[in-house]
DNA sequence: ACATAGGTTCCAGATTATGAAACTTTTCTT
DNA sequence: AAGAAAAGTTTCATAATCTGGAACCTATGT
């Protein structure tokens, strides 16, 4: 709906998108990455990426790694250490997820809407042994995960342009992404039944703020075997129960 | 010692560099900051300013606040949220932390080389109701901190240019650092007394890598009336202990 | 409704970033 | 060890990119 020709030129601002695209790459790699690779990674001519790498270094945001390649800086780490800007989110809601993690005996997961789909930014193990592995740090697309469903139902996030298949049974049908959507937001919760992967069945609600809209969504997940359709509501009645009781969070009781 | 001219013009990067300088500005902000805001501090031109914080926001490093101004973005607060580079150095030395506040009582702190100073990445509280506040998250001048002598002394950090004053106690003179730093090669630790704050004292030992070098330096610090001359080595010792035990740190034993 | 501040877009112009190639340094090979 | 290859940095002429002033929006307050 609406995602024909927006191309958008965007200009007056080369070197700093390319510049923004080799910071983002070298944070988001495990290891330093050298020269060479972020060149061949860009497309960007060897002395471009030299110079534009020269002065990531020079503000900080990127360092040389004492092996050779770039790594995250001293201003990216310090800020890590600061916390950013979810501690306080995380904080308030961790003792919630662990009370639902020791009930449900499953995993909990707090998400965000991230700049490339649904970022994983805190998780609770429960105590079974086969469970979601931890993906704190990483990102899911929305119309195949509970908390992309329902982030959407609330205006926490906006439907993706694309929805690329998963699984078999991965939405790729924009009539029927809507029909679940419109129905998260009448029940207050969303599911996710083999959307993502096969056998991961995930239940999420919205957590909202004072206007109404989402800031993120709590989920619970876990295998086929131990979730069934009729486990549904109940987890979900579960997450908003115990979200309630978190201070500091209006929440109107759906579910 | 050889800070005279070294004037770099450092050319064909001045888009990236005010990016830089704003992003920065952004991320160590505690509330969003405004365009205007932005304009004022970095003397820009406003039309240049804009164009280049959406380029930041269309890269998902900054994202603009609900209630209007720029804060960081998705991107950089999943990089948050995964830890950034010094978790792993974090969580190794915790537990000698703990054990080193446990037994001193006093405030245990590590820290690294950072882009503007010695950043403050951990720190453990010691029992005693008058310590240090906790400054994560904060630089403090390498001339006037123990980490910062340590660090200098062992190769982590290079020498200051200037000397800025923080106390009257604060060494303000070159040939005097210098004496202060061979010491503390000779003897395997640090000590400032009053020099970063009057009646603060604090003693730091080197966290050493494999080569040699420093990689960060760990403190304890205190108040005068409790930490006196004598006390100094034996804390060294006490750190140097604890810090051997740590696995995957070769530490050989000054102190 | 008017005024003001805050923010975005436009545009001509030249400063600034570009990339190919030369150059230097490091790493691998024989 | 020496030579070769790879990796990285610097140079420089060129024009494409970014700039900044002004016009243009759009909230907010009076």
């Amino acid at each position: 709906m609406g995602e024909s020709l927006d191309e958008k030129p965007v200009t007056g601002t080369q070197s700093i998108d390319r510049a923004c695209d080799l910071l983002i790459r070298v944070m988001n790699s495990d290891d330093p990455q050298t020269l060479s690779e972020l060149v061949a990674a860009t497309g960007l001519a060897k002395g471009t990426t030299s110079r534009i790498l020269s002065a990531l270094e020079r503000s900080g945001l990127i360092a040389r790694s004492a092996f050779g390649g770039f790594e995250s800086g001293p201003v990216l780490n310090q800020f890590a250490v600061r916390g950013g800007a979810y501690t306080a989110l995380i904080g308030s809601l961790t003792p919630a997820m662990e009370r639902i993690a020791e009930i449900t005996h499953e995993t909990v997961s707090l998400a965000v809407t991230g700049h490339n789909g649904i970022d994983n930014i805190a998780q609770v193990e429960g105590s079974y042994l086969l469970g979601s592995r931890n993906w704190v740090g990483e990102s899911v697309p929305s119309h195949c995960s509970a908390a992309g469903k329902v982030l959407i139902a609330f205006g926490g996030a906006v439907a993706p342009s694309t929805l690329a298949p998963r699984t078999t049974e991965t939405i790729t049908d924009f009539a029927k992404l809507d029909e679940h959507i419109r129905r998260a937001r009448e029940v207050g919760y969303a599911v996710i039944r083999n959307e993502l992967e096969q056998g991961l069945i995930a239940v999420a609600i919205p957590v909202l703020e004072s206007n109404g809209k989402a800031i993120a969504a709590l989920s619970v997940s876990g295998p086929a075997e131990r979730i069934t359709p009729g486990d549904e509501l109940h987890i979900a009645q579960l997450m908003r129960r115990e979200l309630n009781q978190v201070h500091g969070l209006k929440q109107e009781g759906a579910a």
